[in-house]
Order: C-alpha cells, then structure tokens, then sequence
DNA sequence: CAGTGGTCTAGACCACGCA
DNA sequence: GCGTGGTCTAGACCACTGG
C-alpha cells in the first residue's frame, strides 16, 4: 500500500469513528515521518489531502488538528433531465413553447437576452416547465440556434463549457397555468429549481425549471474525506 | 507567487475561460516543467489538484486532458437550523413535542430507535416540524439525554461528530395535522428534507425535516477548480 | 515497450505565530 | 527565538497502458 495513501486512510478512519475527536491535535509531521518511516513530504503530502477534504485544519506553528465537523455542506447532483429521464426507462422529449428577444432579460441575467420558454417530457407526460434566459452578450451564437429540435441546456453545455453556476431549490404551489401545464392538481407543491451560471465572472443563462413534487426529488451526499 | 498555485491557477483560468476545451491535451509534466522553470514535482502537485477539483482527467501514458465539465453536482449548504434563524435576527428556540422508545425504528434506522417529535421555532413562529429516529444501538447514551432542553441534532453533533449523510429533497404538501403545527395553509407547498447519517457503515440517525415553502430556500454553489 | 503519470526520498529554505 | 507547517528541488524508481 502506498505509504501516502495509508497514513491518510489511518487518520481519516481514526476520526470518522470517533477515536481522535475535533480539536485533538494530530502528531506532527516529523512525529508521523518517524513512526511511518518515510519522509516528511509524504506525511505532508497526506495531510495536506486530508486538509483539503476538510477532516483536519492545520496552523502553521500550532500544528494539525482535528476539524469540527461541517454537518452542513452536501455535494448535491443536479441531474441532466434528458439523462434523469432516460435512466428511467421513459422517453424523454423537449417541446419548444416560445423564444423571445428581449433588450433587457431580468435581473438575474442583464443586458439583452433571449427568453426561452419550454417543457421536458417523460413518456409523453409533462416533468418539468423551463424558462430560461441566455445573455446574448455572452453568447451571440445562441441567436442562431435551433431550440426546437434541442433543448437550449443542452445546447450551452455543447458551447459554453465549464462555468460556474448557483442553485436556489424552493417548494412553491403552482399557478393555475403552471399546475394546468405540468399536468397536476392545482394545490399539487412543486420544486423549483432557479440556476444562474456564470463563466468568467459574467452571467451566461438563468433557469427556472418547475417539477411536479410527485415526480422528482434531488439527492445530495456529505462524505466528508478521501 | 508559489509556482505550484501559479501553475494550477493558470491552468484553471484558460479552462474556464474556455481558451482550453474539454478533451484538449494540456501539456506533460516535463513540458510544463521546463516553461514554467520548476521541478516536475512541482507541476505534478498542481495537476494533481486540478485533477482532484475535477478540472483535468489525468490518464497514465496518455496524458493530462480538460475534463468533461459535470454541471450536475454542486456543494450544497444544509444550514444549522440555530445558526440559520439566528443569522436572520430572529429568536430560535426548540419545542419538544414527544419521544417514544421503539423497538424497530424504521427502514431508514432499524433496530431499537428513539423516535423524537419536536418543532423548530424562530422568532415565536414554528419553522420546521422534526421527526427524527436515534439508533440506540449506536447511540445507548442517547437514552440520558434531555431533548426537551436542547434539539435532538445538535446534542448528536456534539456526540457523535464526522459522520456521513444523504439527502433527499422534496415538495410535498402538508397533511392538516402538519399544515396546522406550521401555521401554514393546508394547501402549502412544503419542502421536505431527509437526512440519514452513517458512522463506519451503520446509521446512526435519520430525520426528517419540514419547512414552510415560503419561508425556507436552499442554496447550493457550484465552483469546479481550486 | 516506451512514455506518461504516480510516488517517494533527502534535504533545504521560508513564513508564520506563539512564547 | 524557534518549532511548526508550506513549499520547493533534483533525482529516482515504479506501474500502467496505449501504440
């Protein structure tokens, strides 16, 4: 086994059960190198990933400690709704319902912008109500694409690549056009899914997507560690 | 500048700027070595974390490679509940509706279980409504404790620290009974929140939290790169 | 089988922050 | 001051895997 590999195993299994509790100090690295017999650049070398993973915090003349637990962060995925649907076995289809040109899109994503709004189909039932935004100052070449034929998330990752984006998740009761669209009872609660994207610094697209509560639910994981 | 975060920094700008595409060659260790003036140790620890932030896929002989970009997960914020309404300016407090011995708690924390019943409160107005389920089998000490005095999740972070956990997120709408311990309308939209948390593979504590549609939003960011 | 990343070593110097 | 982590170097060997 790597010698690195296993001094972080030891030490990240040492506080996930317990045995070295937050703000126990962990030996330092001469004391580790010693007792593992390797060099110090290899026990820095795991700490450092354990630093990074957030199971230890380390100061520099203190030494290293044993963090406090960040109950409160979760990697959550965000499915492509074409895969989503896919992996469930039901055929999955966008219905293009308008694009406009806007001199101003709104206020989480300025300047002049197309609207673009749109369903996802599961098995031919409605799964969830887009509206969208895409700055056209970013992104010129969005006048000319085909939205009905491809939905315009899909077409964005194929040219806009590697943002980053921010996730507002709220549970909202529809409106009657909303509930009447999605093909569920007018009192029925939705998720919704608002997501701005930015590369760069500068806004790209902003969506809301509405999905029936009965039929969607998102899933995150806290694994803290290697 | 450290020539590693030089490195990393450069690298992570040109990818997400989109200079450099998904599945484009970025350059060998040597080569980077030899343009940027550093030893190839050097390098290796900036790749090696642009690998781990998911930037780059590094393959052996083939090469380093922008990676494909994952829109689909983001890190999550799943708020303290304390922390949270105090942050508000509002009041918190905990309200202890019932605490039940159960032999078999349930699918989600089977064996003998605590099943506890309370109310988050903030500024006097119920918040969120609580069911939660304690293993005793990994938790006995749970039998002393007083959660009337102090929330079931916060005396568990201070017993049992560095756990993992999944999360399901919903919109469900409010039985009558739950609609009415929320002050809600009975046709609110509600956002559920399951957790289930683990300690070395066994669970330890599932919960369930409901939360005023209106009055609760979560938010999660998505920042790939270092 | 050759080139790439993966890992490790032994040593060095620096920056920081507590005493 | 002085001990700690933070970083870097030059070199080495290994493991994998694509051509």
């Amino acid at each position: 086994m790597n010698p690195a590999r296993r001094i972080r195993d030891e030490i990240a299994g040492a506080i996930r059960s317990g045995e070295w509790r937050p703000g126990d100090r962990v030996p330092t690295e001469q004391e580790l190198a010693a007792r593992y017999g390797c060099a110090r650049a290899t026990v820095s070398k795991a700490l450092g990933e354990l630093a990074a993973s957030g199971l230890v915090e380390r100061r520099r003349k203190a030494g290293t400690f044993v963090a406090q637990p960040p109950v409160h962060s979760a990697v959550m995925t965000v499915p492509d709704l074409a895969e989503l649907i896919a992996a469930r076995g039901e055929a999955y289809r966008w219905t293009l319902l308008s694009v406009e040109h806007e001199a101003e899109g709104e206020d989480n994503c300025p300047g002049p912008a197309l609207r673009i709004d749109g369903v996802h189909m599961a098995g031919g039932e409605p799964f969830a109500l887009e509206r969208r935004f895409i700055a056209l100052g970013e992104v010129p070449e969005a006048m000319g694409a085909d939205f009905a034929t491809e939905a315009p998330g899909t077409w964005l990752l194929g040219h806009i690549p590697w943002t980053q984006a921010r996730h507002v998740i709220r549970a909202v009761t529809p409106t009657r056009r909303e509930a009447a669209a999605l093909s569920t009872g007018a009192g029925a609660a939705c998720l919704e899914l608002d997501r701005t994207t930015w590369r760069a610094g500068r806004v790209v697209t902003h969506v809301r997507q509405l999905f029936r509560g009965d039929r969607f639910d998102l899933v995150a994981e806290f694994n803290a560690g290697p």
